[in-house]
DNA sequence: ATGTTTGCAAAAGGTTTGCATATAT
DNA sequence: ATATATGCAAACCTTTTGCAAACAT
């Protein structure tokens, strides 16, 4: 993974230190399907780690966050959710019903982002967005 | 009150008990600033009732959500936000800075709601949305 | 009289903190 | 060598649960 040790030598460049746990973390939610909550990190990595414990899993998602390799997001459901933060952002539109998770690219929220800014003043952070409700299939029955 | 009684008369039909608690719990929310913790409602009440706790707060805010008299909403910022919902519908602009709350009209959302039906099919579910970013007054800082 | 609600205590999650030890640089 | 990260234990918050006593109907 060329990528991937480019990112670490980057990293280390500026300063931060490189353990083996921040690699393994990063590695996992750089795998891992979407979203990922801390436990869900935890549980790929304590065959490879026993020693991990959920503080550092915190700790190292938070810094990753800080280093904008990660979203950290907190949709209020019991646990926050991270993810990687691939090259071309995108949203989800998640199916109540199914569960089903269609991918929104980012620019489809342009329009609400431009009103949000010009009608309110206000600089939306729409780094992750999840909406709710019913999908195509699902409305057939 | 005579709106509150009505309510109140209308509940108890339904088969529904209505305790002090349950009517203080209301009046709190109908009165206080749009949204309030579970921990907001009960430090009003705490002089008035001494006796009432945490539980019995949550219980009754969960049951006015299922009547329809209160929005349970989860930003996820730690604690739960309860509102009662008056007669226009509304959603939320979170500022990540210093939390301020911005109400923003449910119509502001018609054209995102028109986009995904149209493009997508998918029937969202609009009903309490939050949107996180930087107000206006931190954003001069 | 009966079934629901309350209050209390305790449990259950998820997340954070303090601190000594281990470790990356 | 030195500053930072880890692991462990314990604290913290919000929310939930179990249950006997109190209460609305």
């Amino acid at each position: 993974m060329a990528h991937h040790l480019e990112t670490a030598q980057c990293l280390r460049q500026k300063g931060y230190r490189l353990t083996p746990q921040r690699l393994a973390v990063l590695e996992v939610i750089q795998a891992g399907p979407g979203h990922m909550t801390v436990n869900e990190v935890l549980e790929r990595l304590k065959a490879q780690y026993p020693t991990l414990t959920a503080p550092t899993v915190y700790r190292n998602l938070q810094w990753l966050a800080e280093v904008n390799l990660v979203a950290e997001t907190d949709l209020g459901g019991g646990s926050r959710i991270y993810e990687y933060i691939a090259e071309k952002q995108h949203h989800h539109l998640v199916c109540s019903r199914c569960q089903r998770i269609i991918d929104l690219p980012d620019s489809f929220l342009n329009p609400l982002r431009n009103a949000l800014t010009e009608q309110y003043g206000f600089l939306p952070c729409l780094e992750h967005v999840g909406l709710f409700g019913v999908c195509p299939e699902c409305q057939k029955e």
